[in-house]
DNA sequence: AAAAGATTATAGCCTCGGCTATATTTTGCA
DNA sequence: TGCAAAATATAGCCGAGGCTATAATCTTTT
């Protein structure tokens, strides 16, 4: 060992550059509910009129009284409305988070598939990933996906398969 | 409407496929912090020869209470050893599960990399995200940066540029 | 060897996100 | 129109993962 008092961290700017990298991480497992919560409630309404409880507590697998806990969170923090008894909606800033999640979560899925991963494990882990990717990440994947489809539609064109993996 | 009684999800078997995956999703949510703890403790070790409750702070940003409090959780659960005021140890499991968790957090990472992801947004990301990442997609991952690597080695062989995104 | 400074432990508090059990209110149907 | 069933609300519990403040124990230095 050349310096006998060497450092906890090898060096000080990665060691700050992780402690950020894990507020990110422990700020977006705080936003996680929310997103899944808007971007199911988004759906419900889309799919049969109105977010009731229970659908939400059937969809996510949970009990109602957690469901009926987070929305009262949820209330509180701005996205959504309800009175006792009636169904749920979403303020502008619910629809607005809503509407970005469920942009990301497509995005996130389709890349997985276009790397090879089934369609179940992909929606599986979409499912948490959505959640962790950035808006420069995501543009990242967007403009591969564009690229990929470019290039099938090339090879296709030309009497080849696709370029997915076998 | 063609029928005026529609049942809350168009369609069971995808309720059940999404019950399934946030049921994948609160699961992983839980292990996460075990991940973490257990690579980092491995850095410390190889990096310092030990991993102390002050350096696993500083390093994740929070508190040092906060980090007794968890050694002692994950202890209960068997991945780590530690001794009052002594410095933490990994036990077989820690170490294995360390292991398989730094793996997947570099081969994220390369992912990320390879889509054109700047390196400081694809560390934050990766952080969050290899937590949600199964081994059927991880092996996928793989599979893409083996064949992105073959590419870029017969572009490099005939004076093109490497294919990642500029 | 004793004091000062680091490090670790403990106690007590908080919010989040789960649960069960028990009201209460709405809704659908006979 | 009532009554039964479904949906919603409430109360009370738990563990995880944060925090601060204070105590106990090294470790280093003088």
């Amino acid at each position: 060992m050349p310096d006998p008092a060497i450092p906890p961290a090898a060096n000080a700017d990665d060691t700050e550059s992780q402690v950020r990298a894990f507020e990110q991480h422990r700020r977006q497992r705080q936003s996680t509910l929310a997103e899944d919560y808007c971007e199911l409630i988004a759906d419900l309404i889309a799919e049969t009129g109105e977010a009731r409880a229970t659908d939400i507590a059937r969809r996510f697998g949970v009990s109602h009284a957690t469901v009926v806990n987070s929305i009262g969170r949820l209330q509180k923090a701005g996205f959504v409305s309800s009175q006792p008894y009636r169904s749920i909606f979403l303020t502008e800033i619910g629809r607005d988070l809503a509407a970005r999640s469920k942009r990301r979560h497509v995005i996130v899925l389709r890349l997985l598939e276009a790397l090879g991963v089934d369609a179940e494990t992909a929606r599986a882990d979409a499912e948490g990933i959505e959640h962790h990717v950035s808006d420069a990440t995501l543009a990242a994947f967007e403009r591969f996906l564009t690229a990929r489809e470019a290039q099938d539609k090339v090879a296709s064109a030309s009497g080849l398969k696709g370029s997915s993996s076998s």
